[in-house]
DNA sequence: ATTCGACCAAAAATCTAAAACGTTCCAAAA
DNA sequence: TTTTGGAACGTTTTAGATTTTTGGTCGAAT
């Protein structure tokens, strides 16, 4: 019963696996369970078997694909640096993921609006998660005496909201990648420093 | 021939009022040539003898809504209240304005994304008006001594785009009001202060 | 100088039949 | 029992042909 388990996780994980190249190619919607199937050399009605549906495959690509950055999450929150450095490489990564996602999706070249409903759909799922990210790492800040934060809550949610600006360039293509780490750089002197003389 | 000047520059405000009332009562898309003429209680081609164009009334209701913002923007950068009161004047003026014009243009409830591609037209155009403005005010701080700005360019182009972040909860209405003023606050109170301790 | 009805090409809305789609069912294979 | 795929079902999408609406032009009338 274990082996039995074990193959049917493992197909689980074939299918995820596939879906996600199909899917990066074709986008959500324009991806048909066929042309899953296909690519799996298995008939469509068999991947009913192992999955509820074709967003419940997508649900299970994104969660992978979560998975795979809360590990690299993980890794800078427990490293050593200064948590000015940790939070200079989270909010870098993290705008890399999001240019990789946003390519991913395929929100713009898409005209259907069923993305945008979709994507806001799997994002408010992670947007708390990546304010207690954000909190997680003022906190500690503030516990070592590298911060001075008077709001946890609300200065988390206060950079996380910034960070959302800088995606709308970002996702829009209309900034290059070199003026983009600029402006990160330069967002993050004024959020340690801030700009009152003093 | 100054009469007729002034009769057509007369007619050309006439039209463009009108035509604010329809425009944010059907948006852009929606309303027809023949809904501005109906309520001018004119011929449809009679406008076209003032403006060339459905789209050229419309930037110029944009435009005199822009002058009547410009007005209240000198006020602000004439007074004589500190610079980081001022930009905290500014900041919540200008978040007021975009919750107005988002109602007012009508991004969500319309179904196409002509909407979309309208608003980020007409949106490049002030882009760098705002920059400017944020940079001014930057630099009068810096002059003053009240500021101490790295890069005054990239500082204004980071703050700018924070203020777009604030924008998305806001156009899309998830967040209400009163917390939305709390993250104004906050943000701003990170952007003059910082969060590293010293 | 100004207004407007008639007109046009292009775009948008409307309709319909066929194709494609996600999903279910079931019998057969393993 | 687990796994598979062919057939079938109801729904959505698509394509094409048709009609309506729209933004814009023109020339005549005032």
């Amino acid at each position: 019963m274990n082996q039995l388990e074990d193959s049917h996780k493992g197909m689980r994980e074939n299918i995820i696996s596939t879906a996600t190249e199909v899917f990066s190619r074709y986008g959500f919607k324009k991806t048909s369970m066929e042309d899953i199937a296909r690519a799996l050399r298995m008939g469509k009605s068999s991947i009913y078997y192992y999955f509820k549906g074709k967003e419940e495959i997508f649900q299970a690509v994104v969660d992978r694909e979560a998975d795979l950055l809360r590990v690299k999450v993980k890794e800078i929150l427990d490293s050593a640096q200064p948590v000015t450095e940790k939070l200079r490489t989270y909010v870098k990564m993290r705008m890399d993921l999001i240019k990789q996602l946003s390519n991913y999706m395929e929100i713009l070249k898409n005209d259907d609006l069923m993305n945008l409903e979709l994507t806001e759909k799997f994002r408010k799922k992670y947007d708390d998660e990546e304010i207690t990210i954000v909190r997680q790492i003022l906190e500690e800040g503030t516990n070592k005496g590298e911060l001075k934060v008077k709001d946890l809550n609300l200065s988390a949610l206060a950079i996380v909201t910034a960070m959302k600006g800088l995606e709308i360039p970002l996702v829009s293509s209309t900034m290059g990648v070199e003026s983009l780490n600029m402006v990160i750089d330069d967002m993050l002197d004024i959020l340690f420093f801030g700009i009152v003389k003093r």
